[in-house]
DNA sequence: ATAATAATGCTAAAAAAATAGCATAAAGTA
DNA sequence: TACTTTATGCTATTTTTTTAGCATTATTAT
C-alpha cells in the first residue's frame, strides 16, 4: 500500500481511463508524455508492485489494472473524503455538487433522487 | 500546477488536516514521520512553490496553506471525478454513497435532499 | 548571567525516481 | 528473402526527491 510516485500515478490514471492498453496507448493517453523507455520501465515497475498485469496480444504487451476501476475509484474517493472532509461523505457530496460554477442536469438530479430513495429504504 | 512529490503530498495533507502548524506539529500529524530536517526542507520547498506560507509565532514558524482547504478539497474532488468517473459528478456521488458497507444517517439524507431542492431551484 | 533547549540557515550527501539507449527478437512489407 | 518497423530485455545514467548534520540564533530555565 505504499504510495505511487508521480509518474506511476499518471500512468495508472492513463490505464484506468483507457481500461487497458499497450505502451503506445499509454503514451498517447498522457498529457505530459514520457519517452518510450521511460513508460516501459514504469509499466514494468507497476507490474512488479502488483498494480498492473499484462497479456501478450499480437506480439505486444497489453497492460490492465489488477484492481477493478470501480474499486480503485471508491478507494480514491474514500481517501479524499477522509483527508479533506473528516470522513463525512455528505460533506464531500456537498462540495461535489455545491459547486455553483456548473449546474446539475435533470438526469443528474433524477439519479440523486433515486439514490436517496434507495438510501431511505436501506436505512429504516 | 506541477504535481507534488510523495512527501510533499503527505505534508500538505498534514497541514490541511491541522489547519496550520509548526514543524513539530506536522511531524506529529504524520503517520509515517520523516525527520526534523527533512520536514523542514519540505516545508521550505512547499513555501517556495507557493503552496504554503509561514508566520513567525513565539519564535517559531507556523505554516498554513495558501489555498483554502475548501478550494483544495474541491479541486481534489474534481480531479478524481475527471479521471475516474469521466467527469460525471453524479457517478462520483453514486460511488461515494452507494457503498453499502456503510449506511447513510438520517442527517446525511436530509442534507442531500436539501441539496437537491437547491439544485432544482437553480436549474429551472 | 549562564547553561540547556529548541529554533532556523545552509550545505552536502544519500536514496529514489525517471530516463536514455543499445542489443535482440518478432512481425510486417517490398 | 532482405529490409524496415516495432516490440521487448537489459544496463547505465541523469535528475529529482529526501534526508542528515553542522553552525548560528533565539528562547527558556536554573
Amino acid at each position: 500500500m505504499t504510495p505511487l510516485s508521480k509518474r506511476e500515478t499518471q500512468i495508472m490514471e492513463a490505464i484506468y481511463s483507457l481500461g487497458r492498453g499497450s505502451v503506445a496507448d499509454v503514451i498517447d493517453a498522457m498529457s505530459n508524455p514520457a519517452g518510450y523507455s521511460a513508460v516501459r520501465a514504469q509499466l514494468r515497475i507497476l507490474e512488479e508492485k502488483g498494480h498492473l498485469q499484462h497479456e501478450e496480444k499480437d506480439g505486444k504487451y497489453v497492460y490492465s489494472p489488477v484492481q477493478p476501476k470501480q474499486e480503485a475509484a471508491r478507494g480514491m474517493m474514500r481517501r479524499v473524503v477522509d483527508s479533506f472532509f473528516g470522513g463525512s461523505r455528505s460533506a464531500a457530496v456537498l462540495s461535489l455538487l455545491g459547486d455553483d460554477r456548473t449546474k446539475l442536469s435533470e438526469a443528474e438530479i433524477y439519479e440523486l433522487e433515486e439514490l436517496i430513495r434507495k438510501a431511505k429504504e436501506e436505512q429504516e
